[in-house]
RNA sequence: CGGGGUGUAGCACAGCCUGGUAGUGCGCCUGGUUUGGGACCAGGAAGUCGUAGGUUCGAAUCCUAUCACCCCGACCA
């Protein structure tokens, strides 16, 4: 029966249904997984939690990694980089960060091994050299770079602090998930310290905006900005900014965090200057972080039945070009045409990059190579054969329509219009997965609608928006009921009206957002 | 960490009930014919059946333990 399936599903897709097994609709989890292998962007490693991520995929990151740093810089932030590892004891300083992240940390007790053979005569190797302080392996970096600032900072003169590091960091998770979690990830994240408390609000703010920015015109998301509630809040901050997003099986991902964390850090860390007018203060801190979870977040958002979709801005290759070489003969003049276009798309630019484009000259069939791309998610695939060098024309296949939708162009007009049609795929993007969030998203004022809409298996659910006015304990029971969480209270002056809670009947002054998460 | 499920070739699986030492499809390699939608023919390589014990003349198959993965919860970016 299984097999079956299976050979049944294998005929689909040599029949051009879907490349990927299971649908987005059948199986949305298994259909994530699918994609990530298909497209080869990681894998399982034999660490538990702990991923390898391939070329294809961490092309996707060096794109994200680069763009990104461009916008702290211009922000005005430098990197600098900290310790993998912090004394066990600098976590305990701060008692709220303590709490959220014990449960969670790798610990470094010993750091050395020694041989020793074993009752059955193995040779093993086993920890000695026991450490007097354990360290941890950075789940977070605030209490280490708290360290450094305190020794950095002496007069105001020093501030405003603006880091950023580029680093791994790890978190025991008990359920990891390529990507959207994983025990170990890759991230970046931002620590300043401010002269006064306006200043630091302002970069929480600022950086919040960054993301959002970033998400919008790089990563083709839509994204809500707001505030977390307490209940969702970073552990020791005063304040945490989210930038939220939908994606196509209707549940919320928290993309990017900002977050103000007021003086707690500084006086956990003692952060101490002189100020103008020689009193000895505590500064103010913020941190902000997106890690590669990113990239899962883009591919539940844009990816389709046949694979990846990616927004060109990301694209480790905007362009793929395929030569069809149908005859021995036809080799050399097809190849002459593919390097010569290669090289005068090349020659063109697509934001601040040159176009990157791929010539896929591997002697494998066509509709195996093709495949392979469109499951990669390229944004535009070329063709080129022996018709075409006639014609004078080029086969363009878009992403972001059928496999099937190939527009015959002479060359000249498409590499004039490349970046442009790039842009116009990346445009698309956001206003599909636009559509899809406001097609999801629903005014709810009552508390039959509110469960029905997340209960109800003929609902679809998605961003309820209601108004509020609960406790940290009627939240609490919301989220034990449906696993539904207030994803973010939005900035958004539209949410804001008169109204009554659905869940408790007080007045409220805004809808928020309440949505089942990753 | 709680509940459920699954571990057999790179991937997806069959075989297990009723023990006799491993198979199918895709993929991979070689040769040929092909090539503008996942091609065809022929030949070939590849698995200590998750791991460790036990029962047995004999274990992928039965028993025990253990590990890993997946799904659902709790936790989280």
């Amino acid at each position: 029966m299984a097999k079956q399936q299976q050979q049944q599903q294998q005929k689909q897709q040599k029949q051009g249904k879907t490349a990927i097994t299971p649908t987005r609709a059948e199986d949305f989890p298994q259909w994530y997984q699918q994609v990530v292998r298909a497209a080869d962007l990681a894998e399982n490693s034999e660490v538990r939690g702990c991923m390898v991520i391939k070329p294809w995929g961490y092309g996707v990151w060096e794109r994200i990694q680069q763009q990104l740093d461009t916008m702290f810089k211009d922000t005005g932030h430098e990197n600098a980089y900290f310790p993998l590892l912090i004394p066990l004891s600098y976590l305990e300083e701060e008692a709220k960060h303590a709490e959220g992240f014990a449960t969670e940390c790798a610990v470094v007790t010993h750091h050395r091994l020694e041989a020793e053979t074993d009752a059955e005569g193995q040779s093993r190797l086993v920890p000695s050299g026991k450490l007097s302080e354990p360290l941890i392996i950075r789940p977070t970096s605030e209490t280490i770079i708290g360290a450094a600032f305190s020794r950095w900072v002496e007069s105001y003169r020093d501030l405003p602090l603006l880091i950023n590091q580029w680093a791994n960091v790890m978190r025991w998770e008990m359920r990891p998930r390529l990507f959207l979690r994983t025990a170990e990830f890759l991230w970046q994240e931002g620590h300043t310290a401010h002269e006064t408390e306006q200043e630091a609000l302002e970069e929480t703010d600022r950086m919040l905006g960054v993301y959002a920015t970033f998400m919008r015109d790089h990563l083709a998301l839509p994204v809500l900005t707001g505030r977390k509630s307490e209940n969702e809040r970073f552990p020791g901050a005063v304040d945490t900014l989210c930038v939220e997003a939908m994606v196509q099986d209707r549940k919320a991902i928290q993309a990017g965090t900002s977050h103000f964390l007021g003086q707690n850090f500084a006086k956990a860390s003692n952060i101490q200057f002189q100020g103008r007018d020689g009193s000895l203060e505590h500064v103010w801190t913020t941190s902000w972080g997106v890690s590669t979870r990113m990239i899962g977040t883009v591919i539940m958002a844009h990816a389709d039945d046949d694979g990846l979709v990616l927004p060109p801005r990301i694209a480790p290759n905007h362009i793929v070009i395929l030569p069809v070489i149908p005859k021995e003969e036809h080799r050399e003049a097809v190849m002459e045409a593919v390097n010569a276009l290669a090289a005068e798309l090349r020659q063109e630019r697509f934001h601040d990059d040159r176009l990157s484009v791929r010539v896929d000259d591997r002697e494998l069939n066509g509709g195996v190579k093709n495949w392979e791309w469109i499951k990669k998610g390229v944004p535009i695939r070329i063709e080129i054969g022996p018709r075409d060098l006639e014609k004078g024309t080029i086969a363009v296949v878009r992403r972001d329509r059928s496999p099937r939708d190939k527009a015959f162009l002479p060359t000249a007009e498409f590499v004039s219009q490349a970046a442009s049609t790039l842009q116009e795929i990346q445009d698309g993007l956001y206003e599909r997965a636009l559509a899809f969030r406001e097609a999801h998203s629903v005014k709810i004022d009552t508390k039959e609608a509110f469960y029905d809409f997340f209960e109800n298996a003929s609902s679809d659910g998605g961003f309820a928006v209601a108004h509020w006015a609960g406790s940290n304990e009627d939240e609490e029971a919301l989220k034990k009921d449906l696993q539904v969480t207030i994803r973010c209270i939005p900035f958004d002056e539209a949410f804001e009206e008169e109204g009554t809670c659905f869940y408790t009947g007080k007045p409220s002054s805004r809808r928020l957002v309440f949505a089942k998460s990753y």
